[in-house]
DNA sequence: ATGGCTCTAACATAGAGA
């Protein structure tokens, strides 16, 4: 089965663009952030047109939002809160003999990397050490699961076009990659991305909007992850970061990472 | 140090993204 993550930055803008992911790519499984819609907005129909009958959906309106799309139906669905906030950053589905799919939108973190002065760091790196206290008290490692999205750090050297550049800037400060490595081990979960692409090479999901020249200048960056317990990293297959994504008409600025499983 | 650009809400411009 294929599995794509994608940070869409609004569903109902990037429609025309999941439709051509969901014709070129034929993933099985479509897992969305930043929907930007509420649930009874979302655009059910033409997911569906697209052959995605079991959908399940976490949205508000204007920010954040999760979504997971899927051809084969799936057995259940929670929805976590993170931080005492009921924000749409969390969805989970159960594939019947298969596995936990959990999706989340791990905040941003605002400008300034210190939580004494800045909310939403403190926001993100307490986001982060519940998902860690999470995996460690639910016993994720032991389970067959995934863990995917937009997880809002860059965590190693090469996830990032420029380390000494921008090690001091939000996504990719050095206590942003502490508790991503603790929240790794804590689920024994294998890094799909650095599992097919070794870590001395390049390996980026996302290249911002301001400077426009960031896509040809490969002034990327790797915010979006897949995740996988040991029970489910004996079924990898494949990874493919669909960079070309980010050249087509109107683009998010993250484009959407397939996993194939076997 | 700041802004670049894109999206939403809502109707001019401000907030958020990272």
């Amino acid at each position: 089965m294929r599995l794509v993550t994608w940070n869409v930055n609004s569903i109902r803008i990037r429609l025309d663009n999941l439709a051509r992911l969901s014709s070129e790519a034929r993933p099985d499984v479509v897992c969305l952030q930043e929907t930007k819609v509420d649930d009874a907005s979302f655009p059910y129909d033409e997911v569906r047109d697209l052959g995605y009958h079991h959908v399940a959906v976490r949205g508000q309106k204007g920010y954040n939002g999760v979504a997971v799309l899927s051809r084969q139906p799936f057995e259940a669905e929670h929805r976590l809160d993170w931080w005492g906030q009921d924000d749409s950053r969390h969805l989970s589905v159960r594939f019947p003999n298969a596995f936990e799919l959990h999706v989340f939108y791990v905040p941003s973190g605002g400008p300034t990397p210190d939580p004494e002065k800045n909310e939403k760091f403190a926001h993100k790196l307490g986001f982060l050490t519940e998902m860690a206290q999470w995996a460690r008290n639910e016993g994720i490692a032991g389970r067959k699961l995934a863990i995917v999205g937009d997880l809002n750090v860059a965590p190693l050297d090469n996830d990032v076009w420029n380390h000494q550049r921008i090690k001091r800037q939000v996504g990719h400060t050095p206590l942003e990659c502490e508790h991503m490595a603790a929240l790794k081990d804590a689920g024994g979960f294998t890094d799909v991305g650095r599992h097919f692409v070794p870590a001395e090479e390049f390996l980026f999901t996302w290249w911002g909007y301001r400077h426009p020249q960031s896509f040809t200048k490969n002034y990327g960056w790797r915010l979006d992850h897949v995740w996988v317990t040991p029970p489910l990293a004996r079924h990898l297959k494949a990874h493919k970061v669909e960079s070309d994504a980010r050249t087509w008409p109107r683009p998010s600025d993250h484009v959407p990472v397939t996993v194939d499983f076997q």
